[in-house]
DNA sequence: CTGAAAGCGCTTACAG
DNA sequence: CTGAAAGCGCTTACAG
């Protein structure tokens, strides 16, 4: 059986209030009780019971994460970064999959608030256009840290990329290189940053003297902005406009797939068509060609989330009151073969 | 405040046994108590205090996972597995990340442990070559399943696929296509996994009447099977060997980081040396040449882990005895364009 | 410096 | 059918 301050307290003749203080240090002990009690738990390789330590203290060093998709480069990379800083204070992370889904999203937070996390982190799923599950974390004095895919009107911390402005660039070098009509491969309607990408790109091209054609931007509605989604998209795009020379593609992944479609119907990249991705994922620089693209700091995103989050946990404790903070991260757009300027 | 048993007790006159006993569907709790119970609990927004469940029932409906990476193809899969199978059964899941460090990976159990996971989930390191952490685990009565990365002698359960064989097969390939001087990448040398793919390769030579020449295993000691990694052995072996016309390469990532070295030096692929690599990640499948890999089914492996590991918490919560069980997962041989039958 | 006692919020064996 | 009581293993205010 695992050993108890009680069992401790027995085999030296002393009370378990004393043993627990001198394991904790605490001023009051003498120091040759303390160095007593040290001795015998670590001989008995004594470790506190965290689930009585979680119902005295009321707090259980574990935060939840809600990620749409795991298996994904930016997804994960946010994770990593996360785990790690959250491990350096001490907490452990529960991580549960969305899949895109509202339904799902709301049943998790359900859960890890019943799990009495001490605090959330989410990416919001595609599918998410109602916002009373999160404002139900609030009111629980739950901390909750939104990023990337967050929703304006919660009133919480963020951790976000200024969207509008990396499409804003990403179209730009589209123009700059010469292209003259240029789609857009949106993905989903409702997520905060498929409408600000969206914004972004209608305004370079309006700075710019193009014209704004509704019909070259493409939406899938309850995509999960997949490879097969990149493909179709592309198939439909030669289908309408045979006159495209640029698009701007939501995620890198749905604009590999669109590539490697073009690659099949002979439509060359950049020849023909210039395409700019976003997200950097690591595959983008290992195709052929190499994919332009805004690259998305998902570690970095990780980290400050949790180090926000953390904040939060920690004022809340001491009863201060706090403030949201909205972190904006920086994109840089990278430039590879993709692109290429027209004669 | 969070509602409590004893709120729902005094607002309805009764005692707070009974309120647990109707809210868990005791047989003897009169149906009219039930229903005012759950009414009344559902209207306050009963949420069950989870600290203080787990007090009592000595249990955390949490399982731990430590995985070498996270931004990782084949990890990220079995993640999102052990995660979607966990979640069905009401099991939260607790993801840490080794980096291939013992060291981090003995620290991570022991967190674990103190936390009082369910079980345990872990595809090792490859610097672990002592495995006393892992048997401590067991003496502690926690369930423990090892994947993919195991250590034969540590007596649990174990999901893997047979390595040997899948080597094999994916040396014969290369045999078969015409290859005569055969390289491996190997990557660390401790590594259950590393030793069987080598035996395998191996094997494939000998059987074939080709000889075995050590200097073509390329080895990493303390290597992370990284892109880098790849590439430096690329370069490596063509000072080394210029006669190489094929390459089993262990993971797709040093496969295509070889590749990548490869194009760029002029050598190639399929033409001059035919590559076969190991994993099957999504990339290997849209860079040009594609990759010839071997399919590891990493969602099917972290479904199949946790579901080993759940009956042996629940075994152990009726105190049956547990019997280990050896899962073995079918892997197959993914034929691409980064290998040619030579003229 | 030490320890008895209360309490965190549940569950459950037991008495009535 | 209902409830008083013990107990899970800690922490900490309080008394001595």
């Amino acid at each position: 059986m695992l050993v108890t301050l009680k069992q401790i307290a027995e085999q030296l003749g002393i009370s378990i209030t004393t043993v627990s203080k001198a394991l904790k240090d605490y001023p009051d002990v003498s120091k040759k009780t303390r160095k007593l009690v040290r001795e015998t738990a670590s001989l008995l390789h004594y470790k506190p019971n965290s689930f009585a330590v979680n119902l005295r203290t009321k707090e259980s060093k574990i935060i939840g994460l809600i990620i749409p998709v795991i298996v994904h480069h930016f997804f994960s990379s946010v994770i990593k970064g996360i785990i790690s800083q959250a491990e350096k204070k001490g907490y452990l992370v529960i991580i549960l999959q969305s899949d895109e889904s509202y339904e799902l999203e709301k049943k998790q937070i359900d859960l890890l608030l019943s799990k009495r996390v001490d605090g959330i982190l989410i990416s919001l799923a595609n599918g998410t256009g109602d916002f009373k599950h999160l404002t139900e974390i609030i009111e629980q004095e739950t901390p909750l840290v939104m990023f990337d895919k967050i929703a304006k009107v919660v009133k919480c911390s963020k951790v976000i990329i200024d969207d509008r402005k990396a499409a804003y660039i990403a179209t730009k070098h589209l123009i700059d290189i010469g292209c003259k009509r240029i789609a857009h491969f949106r993905g989903a309607l409702l997520p905060q940053n498929s409408i600000d990408r969206f914004l972004g790109y209608k305004k370079a091209l309006l700075d710019n003297n193009l014209e704004y054609d509704p019909s070259l931007i493409y939406v899938n509605e309850c995509g999960d902005m997949s490879f097969e989604e990149g493909k179709e998209n592309a198939r439909q795009l030669l289908k309408d406009h045979k006159d495209v020379d640029g698009i701007f593609i939501n995620t890198d992944l749905v604009a590999i797939g669109a590539m490697t479609e073009f690659a099949k119907l002979g439509v060359k990249v950049p020849e023909d068509i210039s395409i700019v991705g976003f997200s950097n994922w690591f595959m983008s620089s290992v195709i052929s060609p190499s994919l332009t693209t805004i690259n998305q700091p998902g570690f970095e995103m990780g980290k400050k989330s949790f180090k926000i989050l953390y904040k939060e946990i920690k004022d809340r404790k001491m009863n201060k009151s706090i403030s949201y903070k909205e972190v904006v991260l920086d994109t840089d757009l990278v430039i590879r073969e993709s692109t290429k300027r027209k004669l």
